[in-house]
RNA sequence: CGGGGCGUGGCGCAGCCUGGUUAGCGCGCGUGCUUUGGGAGCACGAGGUCCCCGGUUCGAAUCCGGGCGCCCCGACCA
């Protein structure tokens, strides 16, 4: 059933009044999606076919690569969590209830856990690896912030695969394989895509890409520039340079009444905040005090310390450093003993400033090399300007769709997944997880081709393929005239959302650019009298025309030239 | 979890500060007539627990207290 007379297609022309991103507004607009609650989103007929549209090009995608589909439950017995140690270790994102016999349950995030548990049971052997298995799930997660719209809710279908192998050689091939089969996916939704290098996290695995789609709504930050791609999160670049002023024998104190911030300091020594270094105390595990030191013009990246660390940290209270260190505002690394140091190798110069350990005192003329004991780590977050192999860095904020991750044996050991070998040894199972969000997907999709008109859906994820608009009355030429190119261009293979509403031109064009449909044709009084079927391509709204001989074929052949 | 904002027919809003006829407006919806290639016109009409509970008051959408819901910024994001 696709006359519009009687699809259920609630197009508004006010946006929702609290929505903020453009995907939001527009896939309510357009009746695509509708609010159950906070992070709950229903899908209406024409934004589920949409989002089939998505599913279906992974599933294509992944059998081609002998993954095997099957399905595993939302509700899990809490004891495979406990088993994982994730019960313990994730907070209130994990839904977890009882059933009627007082039994720990848990709403699952992933499925890891049930995946893995599966084939501990059924693999024994090197014979029965490798293995490719995934589904297509509800996932729910008590997110502390759901946010616009599609993008960032409670619940939502998630393709999650899962690589088995014997080692990690192994486990690089199944990466390889899906990393190859994630480009083509993304590459028929006819997105703009990034693959980048992305954090581990604390799932601890040993290497990530994560696939993200640059729009103006996206919650995460990328770092580009020819051939290089990263999440901020990890990036690494050369920063730019900065001008220190001369070179001193040795350190030498001058006053900075009342000046702690880099800002105040470069202020009245005349120099760049970048001559200065910024020290930021931290905690080590329980207790354990270190300083960390970067240039005065950059931040430090809480995500890369953790990982240069390999352990979980916060700020140091003032308390905890100003007898070993010093006053607040005014601490530096000279002179400073047992409180192991980190310097950021963008502090490659001999001249800074830095603060004296005591109030209201800078010294200047500082150079790590000769002056204190350091570690050398790249802990700073990159910033536009930044270069990489000479190219200048840009940042843009992007929604990422995908990602692909190697576990290694993070849920194979406490799961118990093992093989024998030739041998008769048993190893455990390397794995690898890797995830896609459809409705990330047509959330992209709008963000990146809408225009002041509506949606632009790129032809592989549009909900029909022709919109076609009647215009004539019940009983005129030119509605029979509609009706028989409906029926045509069904016969031909084509989805086609048909406009045979009562109402005037304007309404129903205006309905047709907002829902977004490739390619729309027009049937009306002029298409008789003309000869020729009016067809506007949406993606630029460029308008064409089909003589009406063999209109049905001629509308599919431009339609198969479209975006 | 911190900060800010909002809650009034399906959608978007006004009214609230300064309590008082029947709670208004635009869009949408129904019926009729006219209109039909860019969100039509006229007429008539339907549709509301003013988020909930409690309080103040002769009288509460409006004032007070509590609660709930939703949005935005931040923190968080296996």
């Amino acid at each position: 059933m696709t006359r519009l007379s009687q699809y259920f297609l609630p197009t508004e022309k006010q946006p929702p009044a609290d929505a903020e991103a453009l995907s939001h507004k527009l896939l309510v607009r357009a009746g695509m999606i509708r609010q159950v609650g906070a992070g709950l989103w229903s899908w209406l007929p024409a934004g589920w076919r949409v989002h089939q549209k998505a599913v279906q090009i992974v599933r294509e995608e992944l059998d081609a690569i002998g993954a095997q589909e099957m399905l595993m439950p939302v509700l899990n017995p809490a004891e495979l969590w406990q088993k994982s140690g994730r019960y313990d270790a994730i907070g209130g994102e994990l839904f977890r209830l009882k059933d009627r016999r007082g039994a720990d349950m848990v709403l699952a995030m992933t499925h890891e856990e049930v995946v893995t548990s599966h084939v501990a049971q059924v693999v024994r052997s090197y014979r029965d690896l490798p293995l490719i298995l995934y589904h297509f799930q509800t996932k729910e997660r008590d997110e502390p912030r759901p946010r616009a719209g599609v993008l960032r809710t409670r619940e939502f279908i998630m393709k999650d695969s899962y690589t088995f192998d014997r080692d990690a050689a192994g486990l690089d091939v199944g990466y390889d394989k899906h990393r190859e089969a994630y480009d083509r996916i993304f590459d028929r939704c006819g997105l703009e895509w990034y693959r980048v290098d992305s954090d581990v996290g604390m799932m601890g695995g040993t290497g990530a890409h994560e696939y993200m789609a640059p729009c103006p709504a996206g919650e995460n930050d990328v770092a580009l520039a020819p051939g290089y791609a990263a999440n901020v999160e990890v990036a690494s670049a050369t920063p730019q340079p900065v001008e220190l002023p001369e070179a001193l024998d040795a350190p030498e104190e001058f006053s900075t009444p009342g000046a702690t911030t880099i800002e105040a300091v470069a202020t009245l020594a005349g120099v760049p905040a970048g001559a200065l270094i910024k020290a930021y105390p931290i905690i080590v595990g329980e207790d354990e005090l270190r300083l960390v030191l970067v240039r005065g013009d950059h931040k430090v990246n809480d995500i890369k310390l953790g990982n240069a660390l390999g352990a979980s940290f916060r700020p140091a209270h003032e308390a905890e450093f100003e007898d070993r260190i010093g006053p607040a505002g005014f601490i530096g690394p000279v002179g400073v003993s047992g409180v192991p140091i980190l310097l950021d190798a963008a502090l490659d110069g001999h001249s800074y400033i830095a603060g004296a350990n005591k109030a209201d005192a800078h010294l200047r003329g500082v150079d790590p090399a000769r002056d204190f004991e350091f570690t050398q780590v790249d802990v700073r977050s990159v910033v536009a300007g930044d270069t990489v192999d000479g190219h200048e860095i840009r940042i843009e904020p992007a929604i990422e769709i995908g990602n692909i991750f190697k576990l290694g044996t993070r849920y194979s050991v406490p799961l118990g997944a093992t093989y024998l070998d030739e041998d008769g040894q048993s190893h455990p199972i390397w794995m690898g997880s890797y995830g896609i969000g459809p409705a990330r997907i047509c959330a992209a999709a709008v963000e990146q081709f809408a225009d002041e008109k509506g949606i632009s859906w790129p032809r592989s994820l549009a909900p029909f393929d022709i919109h076609l608009v009647g215009l004539g009355k019940p009983g005129t030429d030119e509605a029979a005239l509609a009706d028989k190119l409906y029926d045509e261009l069904r016969a031909l293979g084509l989805d086609v959302i048909y406009d045979d509403r009562e109402g005037g031109p304007g309404a129903k064009f205006a309905d047709a650019e907002l829902l977004g449909c490739p390619l729309r044709l027009t049937i009306g009084k002029r298409t008789i009298e003309a000869g020729e079927i009016e067809a506007q391509v949406r993606r630029g709204r460029e308008t064409r025309s089909v003589p009406l001989e063999g209109a049905a074929e001629a509308a599919h052949e431009l339609w198969k030239t479209l975006p």
